[in-house]
DNA sequence: TCAAAAGTGTTCTGCTTACACCCATGA
DNA sequence: TCATGGGTGTAAGCAGAACACTTTTGA
């Protein structure tokens, strides 16, 4: 078998929550070159392990580490999952490397606890909105848009959304979620009738309590993860 | 910056086409080990060239010149999309290897000129449901089902369909298609009102001539890619 | 008592589904 | 002339868009 030259490959993470209603990504600013002082998505090297007898992490398993050291949340209450690979040759000036995108859904209750600082690093949560181009190191613009993009496609037909709100939501909550991720406002009236036809269908089901607001209080829901 | 072991990476390839109303995925037989003898997708290593002064091609470039080197076929003719990134340690007994997947759709006039036996290497399409459970080499039947997976997501948003027919198609032959790829038969009067649409949207048109069939000919039509 | 936001109702429109049926052609 | 399959018509029902309206609360 003929030897190759091997890419360095890493995991990055597109951390995402709803804070204030905006859709906001966890950033870390860079410390060292290149790029240094510039945001940069959260990630770090695959471990391969001696490549043989040891074939070190799974994918999945990086994307968990890196997520953990990142926030302290672990993956049961993330949604987490990988969107595409980056790899354009010169994307890191050093050497190939090759990055393995994964987009981290965290519920906006458990986003606040967020350790700011994780690694020493200092992190941020910033409004993905606020974002001026040229402010993030290497490709990582182009990976968040894609996450962002991914998102949008996925978040009528899959229960993405549930992932980006508390255990327990009020229908305008996740309403909120779904006008931060499609980017316009949803109408009240035709969104409260898709969540009951949810409920119907057993995907969500009344939770006990209300939720106080500024105004009138509203009634609580749950994702019916089984049965 | 701290030395890190690196995975291998390759780039392998899910070939699809609609042959006789199946959909069939292009397999090699491989003829060293492991899995000697066993059916593999195509694919090859990513090269890297030396990693800081040239780092080598591109993902897509590699996925391109794998499709090259496999059917003789260009990027102008195929869809080609990466999808997912497969990476469980020991997927390869002999080293760590990271495989960047990627579908092809290639349109059936073309698939019937690949050459049969690109690279010495016996190749040949195979109806997927014929494929049974265990005869494909490494994890490629995992590779091939997701790929499969991500195609029913997208044929009903995408124009991924135009993919799979010649340049001027009749609505049966793209309702072959959706039918192979959806699994399941599609009404001819109601797929038939969902092309009207799609022409009275500008996306198709009507293309000179018609095709004999067994029965009755068939008008034509063509994707419109611009304008 | 007023504004804000929760929650309800209504109408129009268009897509989907299911299915019956007509029609042109090759054998 | 008959089977095949291309092509047309239709009616029921559901889903989405737009929007007016009522209700409950905190300030």
């Amino acid at each position: 078998m003929v030897s190759h030259a091997r890419p360095a490959v890493a995991v990055d993470l597109v951390i995402l929550t709803l804070l204030d209603g905006a859709l906001s990504v966890l950033l870390v600013r860079r410390g060292e070159p290149p790029f240094e002082g510039k945001l940069a998505l959260p990630g770090g090297f695959l471990r391969v392990g001696d490549g043989v007898e040891d074939q070190g992490e799974d994918l999945d398993a990086a994307a968990a580490r890196e997520l953990e050291e990142e926030t302290g949340l672990g993956v049961e209450d993330v949604l987490l999952e990988q969107f595409s690979t980056f790899g354009r040759p010169g994307r890191d000036p050093r050497m190939r490397v090759l990055s393995v995108a994964y987009y981290a859904l965290v519920r906006s209750d458990l986003a606040k606890r967020v350790r700011a600082g994780g690694d020493a690093a200092e992190t941020c949560w910033i409004p993905v909105a606020e974002l001026r181009e040229g402010v993030l190191a290497f490709d990582h613009e182009d990976i968040l848009q894609v996450a962002l993009a991914r998102m949008r496609e996925k978040v009528d037909t899959s229960s993405l959304a549930f992932s980006l709100v508390p255990e327990t939501f009020t229908i305008p909550e996740l309403r909120a979620v779904y006008s931060a991720v499609k980017g316009e406002p949803q109408d009240p009236g035709n969104f409260r009738r898709r969540v009951t036809r949810l409920i119907e269908d057993g995907v969500l089901e009344k939770a006990p309590g209300v939720r106080r607001t500024a105004s009138k209080p509203a009634a609580l829901y749950r994702f019916r993860s089984s049965g």
